[in-house]
DNA sequence: TATGCTATTGCAAGTATTTTCAATAAGGAG
DNA sequence: CTCCTTATTGAAAATACTTGCAATAGCATA
C-alpha cells in the first residue's frame, strides 16, 4: 500500500527491515479513529494475521514510535496509547469524563523556543498530554 | 513527624485516613534525591516495614498522587516514577544520556492560560516531561 | 476510653509487559 | 535468481502491575 512507502524507505535506510507484522501495525493504526492501546492493536493484527503475538506487538509500536512512524500517547491512568504519527498535535484531556481536545503544535511553539533557549536542550517531545477539567465536569465540581 | 502534618489534615478531612503504610511512603519519598519507581520504592519501605506488599505501595502511591501530596513523572520509556509533591516544576530530559534539567511552572504560566481560554478547560497537569537531546548530545548527533 | 463504621491492607489470582534465545526471513550483494 | 548476513520473530519464562475479597485497623463519636 501506498501510504507506507515513505516509511517503508525510512526504515531501510537505517539498515532495518519492513516486515508484514509493522506494516499491518501500520495499517491498523492507519485506520483507526483515535489513539489505541497494544491490546487493541494486538486484537486487530491477530485476527489479520493469525499466529502473530503480542510480544511483536509491544516492540513494533516501540520500534515505531522510536522511528517517528507513530506517536505514544499517555492516558489519565498513565497507560501509553498510539497513534499513526501524522501533524504534530498535543492533547488536553478531561481526567473526569476523558473528553478529549486537540492541541495544535504551534501554540506551544513559543514556550518551546523558550526553553530551548534557557537550557540549552534540543527539544524533540512530539505529542504531549495535558489533564484538567473539561468545561462541562467544571461546573459540576 | 512534622512535615506530615498537613498532609494528615488534608486526608482526615476528606474522609480517608492516614495510615503507617502511607508514611512510610511519604517518608521514603522525603528522603529521595530524585524521582523513584514503584519498585524502588517497595524495596525500601519493605525494609523499613517487613510485610508490607507492593500492592500496597502501588495503591499508596496512586492514592497519594490523586490528592496531590505526591507527582508521578513520566521516563523516556513511557513508565511512571514519583516523587513528593513540592513547588510546581516540570522536566526536560535528554533522550540520548538521561541528563535532567528542572524547568520553573511559571515558564508555562502563559501556554496553559492560552490553552485554558480556547479550550473552556481548567488545566491541572501539574508535572510535564518534555524531552530531547542535552547540549552535549546535541552535538555528538 | 470503649464502640462501630468502613477505609485500607495482605494475600492470591489475574492481566500486562519485558526479556532471553534459538529459528526465521528481509533485503543487499553477486 | 541464489547466497549470506543479521535484524526480527515466536515461544517460554520472568517481571511488573491490577483486581477481588475477607480480615484488619484508623478514627469519629459518644
Ligand atoms: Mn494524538
Ligand atoms: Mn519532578
Ligand atoms: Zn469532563
Ligand atoms: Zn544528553
Amino acid at each position: 500500500m501506498s501510504c507506507t512507502e515513505p516509511a517503508l524507505q525510512t526504515l531501510r535506510a537505517r539498515g532495518f527491515r519492513m516486515t508484514p507484522q509493522r506494516l499491518c501495525v501500520l495499517e491498523i493504526l492507519h485506520n483507526a479513529p483515535e489513539h489505541l492501546t497494544p491490546q487493541q492493536v494486538y486484537e486487530q493484527a491477530a485476527r489479520a494475521m493469525p499466529g502473530l503475538t503480542e510480544t511483536t506487538i509491544y516492540r513494533a509500536l516501540e520500534f515505531l514510535a522510536g522511528h517517528n512512524l507513530v506517536n505514544a500517547a499517555l492516558t489519565a491512568n498513565g497507560k501509553l496509547t498510539y497513534e499513526l504519527a501524522r501533524r504534530a498535535h498535543h492533547h488536553l484531556v478531561c481526567r473526569v469524563c476523558g473528553q478529549q481536545v486537540e492541541i495544535d503544535h504551534e501554540i506551544l511553539l513559543p514556550v518551546y523556543r523558550s526553553l530551548e533557549e534557557t537550557s540549552g536542550f534540543h527539544i524533540n517531545t512530539s505529542h504531549l498530554t495535558f489533564f484538567g477539567l473539561c468545561p462541562h465536569c467544571k461546573e459540576t465540581e
